[in-house]
DNA sequence: CCAAAAGTGTTGCAGGTACACCCATGC
DNA sequence: GCATGGGTGTACCTGCAACACTTTTGG
């Protein structure tokens, strides 16, 4: 008798390095298909969940092997099933979504056949990875608001500035410096270094760090009673 | 070679009819397995997922077999997946949630097998069960806030103390007649019916009903842009 | 009339937005 | 000194929690 086959995939996600003056944009890394069905076109990390691997470790791994990174940010997305998103087998795919260090992309593997796409310059997907990338742009924009979830985009220290640049590229809408700042100050997830950045062309603004005891929150089993 | 085999539970929920002037409770019906691993044991209503069958209607499926009723709301859960989590043999398990009509729950099968039980009376459970409950829980009590979501468990019609009673019962907290009433006003989502509910001890309260246009949001592809 | 729930009004606090303004540096 | 981003101060608005108060029924 047939069963359902489980894969797992991740959408990792991670800010262009600034080149320039211009603006970072949102950026993720894509396989191209080498064969059947979808051959050609481009398509989530992952693989067959192997049975000795848990579903996490499965998506970290296969992060490693197509980045050559580890994830800052790793967390389950949805659990995809319709009958028909694979044609000729039933597979039901457990997604995670990533988050990585920008300052590491530039390190990350690329090739022919492994490349990062801007988050409005897709190509043609297989499957249902559009509508999938679609869901996981969309938590990641509800999550950055209700838990510090930035700092996994940046480097040990940063000004405020880059913080900011962090939250405008994710939710595609300017802030207001001066209340963005009090915002962040108030939440207590912020150490100010004592150091600042020297070499810009203006007044040398304050490199800050994440408060470690501010840890991320964990996602199952916190409300068990 | 060996795969993961994928089953599909479900943690449903419902409020207890509340016979006699007591408080309702938050109840849900558990299954007595019959086999090991976990023999003797309670735990949720499930079942290995058919290749033909798409998650959500297998979750729907397996709630109609083990209660008889049809749910309010449905919605997927997690993916529970550890290696370890069934002894003897590697399980995946999609785990969705549903909200089933008070009112219904009296026609609702309970047999020496299958059982209703408070949500703070719990028997032995099998395998990760009781952390899963506790997930579903916590979800419950988030997405109840911020999305109006309470009249999955009610008739309908009802008054207003009937629909703050359900968000006491499962934010497990008082809440101010008079503040809870222009919130749920303000939020547009009610319709007052006109009629009044006659045979209380006192003044006869107004009669609710929610607003169909207002519908339930659907979990994914929302922000596919 | 009285008890008790239904329903209304008012006040005050907290958080967030808008925006005016000062500060420090490179050129 | 001047342009520019860094950083501070403040007024206003909105939503909500607290709580006093009025209304309407059954006994």
């Amino acid at each position: 008798m047939p069963h359902a086959r489980l894969a797992v995939s991740t959408v990792i996600f991670a800010l262009s390095p600034d080149e320039g003056a211009e603006r970072p944009s949102l950026r993720l890394p894509l396989v191209r298909r080498l064969r059947e069905p979808g051959l050609g076109r481009w398509a989530l990390p992952g693989g067959w969940l192997p049975v000795d691997e848990a579903l996490e470790a499965a998506a970290a791994r296969t992060l490693e092997e197509t980045t050559g990174l580890a994830p800052a940010h790793l967390e389950q997305l949805y659990t995809f099933g319709a009958v028909d998103r694979s044609p000729g087998e039933r597979v039901v795919s457990v997604v995670y979504w990533a988050l990585v260090h920008s300052d590491e992309v530039e390190q990350a593997v690329a090739d022919e056949n492994v490349q990062w796409f801007d988050e409005d310059e897709l190509p043609p997907l297989a499957f249902d990875h559009l509508a999938i990338i679609g869901y996981a742009l969309s938590r990641l924009r509800t999550r950055l608001e209700y838990s510090g979830l930035a700092h996994a985009f940046l480097g040990e220290t940063f000004t405020m500035a880059e913080l900011r640049a962090v939250y405008e590229v994710v939710l595609r809408k300017r802030l207001d410096p001066a209340n963005f700042r009090r915002t962040m100050e108030t939440s207590g997830a912020l150490v100010d270094t004592g150091e600042r950045k020297s070499g810009t062309p203006h007044r040398p603004p304050a490199l800050y760090r994440f408060d470690p005891r501010a840890a991320p929150p964990r996602m199952p089993f916190a409300g068990s009673r």
